[in-house]
DNA sequence: TGGGAGCATTGGTAAGACCAATGTAGTCCG
DNA sequence: CGGACTACATTGGTCTTACCAATGCTCCCA
């Protein structure tokens, strides 16, 4: 783990017992839902104190590797999404633009997943996908409900994938991508013309996974988001003019 | 942060101290570099015992979110993808089969990234792409600096997309990576004819990117790719065949 | 003016004490 | 005999106090 000693060949108390987690996890000696040794016991074998291995095992309950329950024990736990999603909301904090920038990684991602869907997607994948189609066109008014509905379309086409790693980083994104998506939908869905557009896009991206046609399915799903890229460059055109006339004003 | 309580109004300790720490650096009221309050005086104004803290803290720290120094104080720090790193590999040591799906990550993001580095690329970026092109066929004997060649031409790639999200997502997958490409190496530098394919391949994604084709990197990267997985069909083919000589035998 | 020493500050760690939550075993009653 | 309840042991949660280790700052001397 990060705190793997560089060069020092004798161990601190916080390193050995670092150490002894991540060589049981990794080797396999410790799997999920495997008791932990208690934690005086623990503290006793790895001769530190119980404050300090309280603060190791503190970091990788925060770091999903372990899940404790006071006056059982404590356990090996299954992975967890949230690390992920806490960590990228930390990485958004620190730089506000990264928003637009993560946009890429979600491309990525849809275009990876969009392909596999073509492959995998059983019935009830396509019957979800087509569900959240209906719903995003019934909330053509609403950016809130509308967004989220989009957000559900996109989302239903990654599980589609059934690609554990895509789903995960996926899901890692969510929080910062549904923000995006009713952020999207709030500067569109006054235009008629726009909203028919976007609604077209999503109608073709859906039937070509119903086609199983994954070169089809990757290029409609970036000509959707190049649409979302093109409206993005109009507003900032308008946004500029409008200021422009305000100052002459 | 993944502590947060669902329901309860009044917080415990442990919960006092994430929570403090969680809406301060969101909302930027602490930024990287900022020097935290010391832990005895945080301590006393958050109501809680030291040890508790430190266990907090400790945390925050294996997260990257500190950076603690002995005598000087602790510090917001600037995110850090190792902490990406050892989540990916505690997953895999919980799946032994997550290797071939991470293969659908790396190719999420590589296929994007090439993309952008067809527009985004620079001299410096793309020399350094033919470097490790060279490098590569320069290793062609040797499964191990072959494997690390490879990694870094396709690392190079995904450097030249300018694009922090896809380069921390590849960062944290990096380990999990320069494993399978060793691996795939040992079982293809012994057949000349199919290495003469991949450093072929190689070449001809190099090729686009320099051409700036961003729909012809993504599609000779991809053939590269698969390249690959026609190897491990026939591979797995050839297994099959011997183990059922062995057992007529 | 620069270097060294001393002291203050800050983090690192431990022992011991006590509280909170869970699990287990034994007993009693229907 | 089975289920419910109680008591106690075990395990985690938290705190106080003490001491050690590392860094930074200030003052003094050459």
């Amino acid at each position: 783990m990060t705190e793997v000693p560089a060069v020092e060949a004798r161990q601190t108390g916080s390193q050995r017992v670092v150490s002894y987690f991540k060589e049981r996890i990794l080797r396999g000696h410790l799997k999920v839902g495997d008791r932990v040794m208690p934690e005086r016991e623990l503290a006793q074998e790895l001769n530190v104190g119980r404050p300090l291995l309280r603060e190791v095992m503190k970091s990788l309950v925060m770091l999903g590797f372990l899940d404790v329950r006071q006056g059982s024990g404590t356990y090996i736990a299954r992975a967890d999404i949230r690390v992920l999603s806490d960590f990228f909301t930390f990485c958004l904090s620190q730089e506000q633009d990264i928003l637009e920038d993560v946009m890429q990684a979600r491309m990525a991602i849809e275009c990876q997943a969009i392909r596999l869907a073509c492959e995998r997607a059983n019935e009830a994948d396509l019957s979800r996908i087509g569900q959240w189609l209906s719903a995003l066109i019934e909330t053509l008014g609403d950016p809130e409900a509308g967004g989220r509905a989009d957000f559900m379309f996109h989302q239903s086409i990654v599980a589609a994938s059934h690609s554990r790693s895509l789903t995960t980083l996926y899901g890692a994104m969510s929080e910062l991508l549904q923000r995006s998506h009713v952020q999207r939908r709030a500067t569109t869905y006054r235009n008629p013309n726009i909203v028919r557009v976007l609604v077209e896009a999503h109608r073709e991206v859906f039937l070509s996974i119903v086609a199983k046609d994954a070169d089809q399915a990757d290029r409609r799903l970036r000509e959707h988001f190049a649409i979302g890229d093109d409206l993005r460059r109009k507003s900032l055109i308008e946004t500029y003019r409008s200021g422009l006339e305000r100052k002459l004003n």
